[in-house]
DNA sequence: CAAATTATTGGGAATGTTCCCAAAAAATGA
DNA sequence: TCATTTTTTGGGAACATTCCCAATAATTTG
C-alpha cells in the first residue's frame, strides 16, 4: 500500500486484460466492449486510480503545463495578470506552474533550469529589475518552447510580447498635472533596467518638453523600488530649496508612500504638492486624498500573454511571427490632483 | 532540432561513452574518471542539455514537488502565506505548484486530480467556502500523501493544520468595542462552512455574554464574502430602526467595504458606529480613519504550515502524530475605533 | 455453415533516467 | 611480468503510459 499508487497494470491484472485495453477503456478510446469499459472504470474509481502524468508526459514531450515567472506577488499586480492568464491557459487544457523570482536574478535563472528540468510547453515572464542578461531565457528559444514577456519585456528577444502604452500614459498623466497649474513635477522613477520605467520616464520628459517647462535633473530620481527607499526620496525632494509643486511616480505604492509621507509634514494635496501614480491598484481609491493615477488594464494583459502563447503553441509547424500587444492606459482623476 | 531535447544518449554517442557514464558524470557520481567528467561536462552546456525531470520522477516516484491550493489571492493574505511556505520549501529542495481554486468546489476537484495526476508529493491546503464534503483530500491520505490545512481547515481531517486563534482574536477585538462603550455590537460573519469564520463568531459571542450584553439575531449577518454584499448588509445594519454602535467584520475588506459605506452616509467613525476587521491588510493603516483590526501573523503560517509538511515526508517510516499549529493575534488599535 | 468482415484484445516498443551488476581497463604489488 | 586489486565503463531492468500492429473473438453475409 505504502509507496504504491495505483497503475493501469494493477487494474489489467484484476480483471484479467491486457494493459493496451485497460488503457483504451480508460482514455475513452472506442475500440473497447461496453462491459470492458464499465469494469474498468469502476475498478479504476474503486482503486482511487489517477493516471500518471509523468509517464504520459514522458511518452508525448509535451506536459500541458506553462511556467509564469513574476519578480513580486505581493502588491496586486501580478496576481491579477496571473488569474487572467490562468483563466485563458485552463480553458485550453494547460496547467500553470508559478514562479516567484522575488527580484532577484539568482532566483530567476533557477526558476528557468527548474521549469526547462520539467518540461513546461511554454514560458509567460516579466523579469527581475536584476535582469540584465537575457541568456536563460533564449534557452527557451532555442529549444523550441515559446516564451512571452509581459509587463517587463526585454527589446532585444524575438519573442511575443504584451505591455501597456507606458509613454503615452505617463505623457497624459504629466500632461494632467500641468494643466491643473503645476510647473516643478517630479518624478519618482523606476530602475533604468526596466523597459517600462525607461518608457515613462519618456513620457515624463516629452510632456515637460511640449509645454516649454524646463527638464530639471533634481527633480527626477531613479530608484529601485524598495518602499523604504521611496520614503526617503520624496523626504528628499520636499527638502530642497526650490521643492517640487507636484510628483509623478512610477507606480501606486510609491505615489501612496509619497502621500503619507506629505501628510506627516502637514502639507496640502493637491495645493502644496499634486501626486499622480500608475496601475490604479485598488488600494488607489480608498487612500486619502484619493490618488489620481494611470489605470492598466490587468487581468487583460495576463489574458492576452496567455492568447499569444497559446497562438504559437497551436501553429508550431509553419513560420511563426512573433507579436507585440500594447495595451491602452486611462487617466482616473481622484483627490491628489483635483479639488 | 524541433522538438527533441538533448538526452544522455544524445551526449554519450557524441563522446562514444555509455548512457550510464554519462549520468554518472551529470549526477556527481565520484567513479568517472576526471576527464571524463569534464569532457560530458563541458560537452552538456555546449548542447544546452537539461535533465529531463519527467522521467527522474518517474523512476525515483517523488516530484520533490509540493502542491499549494488556495481560494483566492487578489487580497494580500493568501500570497503572503505562499511567500512564506516557498521560502522553507524551497531551502529543502521542493518545488511548489500553485492551484487557484477561486473558491469554486468544483475548481477545487479539478486541482486535487491534477496535483494528484502530476505525482505532488505534498499538499498545503486552504479550502473554498463551498467545500464541505472532504473527500476529494481523503485520496492523497490514502495514497499516503501529506496534506497540511492552513487557515480554513478541515476539523474532521486527521492531519496537521495551521491556524491562528480565531475565537480569542474575535474575543478580544469585541472586548475593546465594549470598553470604548459601544453596546449594540453588530457582527459581519463569514460564511458557516469556514471553520474559522464559526470560531470568530463564537468568540464575539461570548465577548458579548461575559459583559452582559444581549445577543441580538438581527444584528449578525452571515455573508459569502462577496464585496457587493458586504455594502448590502452594512447599508441594511444602518437602516435598522435600533443600528448598531460598533461592527466587527470578519476580515479587513469587509470592514473597509463598511468604512466607505458608513463614511458615505456622513456618519462619524468611530463616534456614531465603530468598527473593527481582521487580519492587518497592509491598506488598513493607509485609508481614513485607521482600521483597527486583529493582526495575524500571515509569513508565519505559510512557514509554519510547510514546515509540517516537511516534517512528516522526511519521517515517513515510522508512525506519524499529526499536529496543530495554533498562532497568536494581536489586536490594532487606529482610529476606526479610538480618538 | 463457411467465409469474410468487424469488433475487441494482447504484445511490444518507446519515452529519459538511475542504479545494480558485470565487464573491461588501468594501476599496483611481488 | 603476471596476478591481484582498484578504477572506470557498459548493459540491462525498471518506472507508467500510449500507440501501432498483429492476433483473436464475435458478428455478418452469401
Amino acid at each position: 500500500m505504502k509507496g504504491h499508487q495505483t497503475t493501469i497494470i494493477d487494474i489489467a491484472k484484476a480483471l484479467n486484460l491486457s494493459k493496451s485495453t485497460v488503457s483504451r477503456a480508460l482514455t475513452g478510446h472506442p475500440n473497447v466492449k461496453v462491459k470492458t469499459r464499465e469494469q474498468v472504470l469502476a475498478l479504476a474509481t474503486q482503486m482511487d486510480y489517477q493516471r500518471n502524468q509523468l509517464a504520459i508526459s514522458l511518452l508525448t514531450s509535451q506536459t500541458k503545463t506553462i511556467g509564469i515567472i513574476v519578480p513580486e506577488f505581493l502588491s496586486f499586480f501580478f496576481p491579477k495578470v496571473i488569474i487572467g492568464a490562468q483563466e485563458v491557459l485552463a480553458r485550453a487544457g494547460y496547467n500553470v506552474v508559478i514562479c516567484h523570482s522575488n527580484e532577484s536574478y539568482e532566483i530567476e535563472m533557477a526558476n528557468t533550469r527548474g521549469l526547462l528540468a520539467s518540461r513546461v510547453d511554454g514560458l509567460l515572464v516579466s523579469h527581475t529589475k536584476e535582469t540584465r542578461n537575457f541568456d536563460h531565457f533564449r534557452i527557451f528559444e532555442r529549444k523550441g518552447v515559446p516564451v512571452v514577456f509581459f509587463n517587463r519585456i526585454c527589446e532585444d528577444m524575438a519573442v511575443s510580447k504584451v505591455t501597456v502604452d507606458d509613454y503615452d500614459g505617463a505623457f497624459r498623466a504629466v500632461e494632467h498635472l500641468i494643466e491643473t497649474g503645476k510647473r516643478r513635477i517630479a518624478h519618482l522613477a523606476g530602475p533604468d533596467s526596466l523597459q517600462n520605467s525607461r518608457n515613462r520616464l519618456n513620457g515624463y520628459l516629452d510632456a515637460l518638453q511640449k509645454y516649454g517647462l524646463p527638464m530639471d535633473p533634481s527633480l527626477i530620481i531613479s530608484y529601485d523600488l524598495t518602499l523604504d527607499k521611496a520614503n526617503i526620496y520624496v523626504n528628499h525632494l520636499l527638502n530642497l530649496s526650490q521643492p517640487p509643486d507636484a510628483l509623478f511616480a512610477i507606480n501606486d505604492p510609491t505615489a501612496i508612500e509619497a502621500l503619507q509621507v506629505i501628510k506627516a509634514r502637514g502639507l496640502k494635496i493637491p495645493d502644496d504638492i499634486a501626486v499622480v501614480g500608475f496601475s490604479d491598484d485598488p488600494i488607489s481609491a480608498l487612500v486619502e486624498p484619493g490618488l489620481t493615477t494611470v489605470a492598466q488594464p490587468v487581468t487583460e494583459i495576463g489574458e492576452q500573454a496567455a492568447r499569444l502563447l497559446l497562438n504559437q503553441l497551436q501553429n508550431e509547424d509553419d513560420r511563426f511571427e512573433p507579436e507585440t500587444v500594447v495595451l491602452s492606459t486611462q487617466l482616473i482623476v481622484r483627490g491628489s490632483t483635483k479639488r
